[in-house]
DNA sequence: CTGTTAGCGCATTCAA
DNA sequence: TTGAATGCGCTAACAG
């Protein structure tokens, strides 16, 4: 009772009345010496078997997947919906598939991929800080790993945003509107990244003279902001700057809970990302954040090259830089 | 100059002073007839040489890949990540891996499939509206098919929202508050889900002897309700029904400034998908959506069935519910 | 330009 | 319990 058995390139030579190697290049997407007449005939069988070429067997064949894994931590690391849907789309217009897996938090990443493909795609996406880069260039081909997620190895490549330099123009524009005195809402402090994050800005509010009040350990999400806002003394402080936009949402509804304002008054609100969130008017956010398409176009481009280039492990920096919005 | 090639079964084999056959016994996730002392050997060796079973190769063996493909339109689709999150998790859960593919509004499925593996998971979730059953199933294996985008076919089983329900009890809410006149904001009306949303919404409020005072075109965006908001007639409408959160989200900031409300008191407002922003204080606007974990376990457990059960195409339908916030 | 041959890496017969 | 042999579907190398 199985349903009809898949064509296979065997069918198709058979009913075109030619070698399976002939139907195989009538097929191919790069140009193969194939006499018109033969390939026509190819293509027209493998038209009326429905022929669709089984890509298992093409990638045993040819030891190419055309297929790139995506890692990250939850989906909100991705953290913007607008970066994900370009980069899938940029991925799929160079001829390649995404596999996407998400690695919870206290889960083993090993585990998931054990008996999946995902150990021999062409390469990973890592967006996960689950692991170093020790460990993702154990569990995939060394060449096959791009570090998305702030990490530098000198083994392996990297697109990395810039963040000193969106933080310190920010921190600029707080200063040069003469704010005096500043809060600091963190991410996860155990995060590499958020702790170069932090740096910069204390470097920089250094630079300005602007004193430090408090640093308060979120989790970048809304509730943590929405939490931590309860110990903002809004006479006392000039700005509040936030490493993720979701923690500025919060800091900024509890405040109108307070103050039936649209954005504060007594101090400046600024976030990190830029999510697409920050342009409705609820969230009018002043943020940091990268130019996504160059951010995309670079990840792609180290994508398409020929995995000995990648040998050269790039180490990408994209520029980041200051959104001004009503909060700044 | 090729990097250290990776270890495959026979090495392990070799190493382990066996057949490949003992190997691929002692390897395998299922229980077979191997000596104690033989599969320690091989374990042993795969841990010392690290063997990462080729996917493809298994895959190409005994025909199953452990793969899934989501099909989207743009990632929007979702309209909410915490779906899209639990899915992620819920597919993992059973062992299988995520292929994302997104299908652009204008361009071809079968282009972007053509050279992917797609064609061959063991199913593939269609969440986008861009076919009609019928070319889904010509891309895919029938019964490999899940139709999650309110299409329905009595070939392929679906897992589809109850909407009328959820709408019944909104609609009955406004009544129950005395609302006598109503607008109506639609998403792209092309769509068989909208039509038969409207339809429930016509019923609804001609049920309640609620006057439709006229149905506005959008496109399910934030930007097109803010658009539509200014052919309010405040005076005159009683409620403003949206067939998406994101409208509704720009009705309520259109009407913002003009009146300095946190929620229209003149109208009430609805909108429709629960999306989680609808838990921020900015946007807390009544809504109409289902139980995520419900729709997740649906899909998962269909995903379980071996392949002939799904031949039954299983037409299920999750309920969805009214979900009152401060706007309704 | 064509067809034959030989793998890709693995799981599964079938004898032993 | 074991291992030799076979095949999954396709592409590449080689001869013609």
């Amino acid at each position: 009772m199985k349903s009809a058995p898949e064509p296979t390139l065997s069918d198709v030579a058979a009913l075109a009345g030619v070698s399976r190697a002939i139907a195989s290049r009538a097929l191919s997407a790069q140009p193969r010496p194939v006499s018109a007449d033969k390939r026509e005939r190819v293509l027209r069988a493998a038209e009326t078997l429905g022929f669709r070429p089984n890509s298992l067997a093409r990638g045993l064949a040819n030891k190419t997947v055309n297929l790139v894994a995506i890692l990250v931590n939850h989906i909100h690391d991705l953290s913007d919906l607008d970066l994900f849907d370009l980069l899938l789309a940029e991925i799929q217009a160079i001829g390649k598939q995404v596999i996407f897996i998400r690695v919870g938090a206290g889960e083993h990443a090993e585990s998931f991929l054990r008996d999946g493909v995902a150990y021999h795609v062409d390469a990973a996406l890592v967006f996960s800080d689950f692991a170093d880069a020790a460990t993702v260039r154990r569990m995939f081909r060394n060449n096959a790993v791009l570090m998305l997620n702030g990490h530098h190895d000198p083994g392996v490549p990297s697109v990395t945003m810039d963040e000193d330099q969106g933080i310190r123009e920010c921190v600029a524009d707080a200063a040069a509107k003469g704010v005096r005195t500043a809060l600091l809402l963190t991410g996860r402090t155990m995060s590499l990244v958020e702790q170069a994050r932090i740096a910069s800005y204390r470097a920089a509010l250094a630079r300005h003279g602007i004193k430090l009040l408090g640093e308060l350990a979120g989790d970048y999400s809304y509730a943590s902001g929405r939490a931590l806002a309860q110990q903002i003394d809004v006479d006392a402080t000039g700005a509040v700057f936030c490493t993720s936009d979701a923690m500025a949402m919060g800091v900024l509804d509890a405040h109108r809970q307070h103050f039936p304002q649209h954005v504060p008054t007594r101090f400046r609100l600024y976030g990190f990302d830029n999510i697409s969130l920050t342009q409705f008017d609820a969230y009018p956010i002043s943020s940091i954040g990268s130019d996504r398409r160059e951010y995309v176009a670079q990840i792609v481009r180290i994508l398409n090259q020929p995995a000995d280039l990648a040998q050269n492990s790039d180490q990408v920096l994209v520029a980041t830089r200051f959104v001004s919005r009503l909060t700044g």
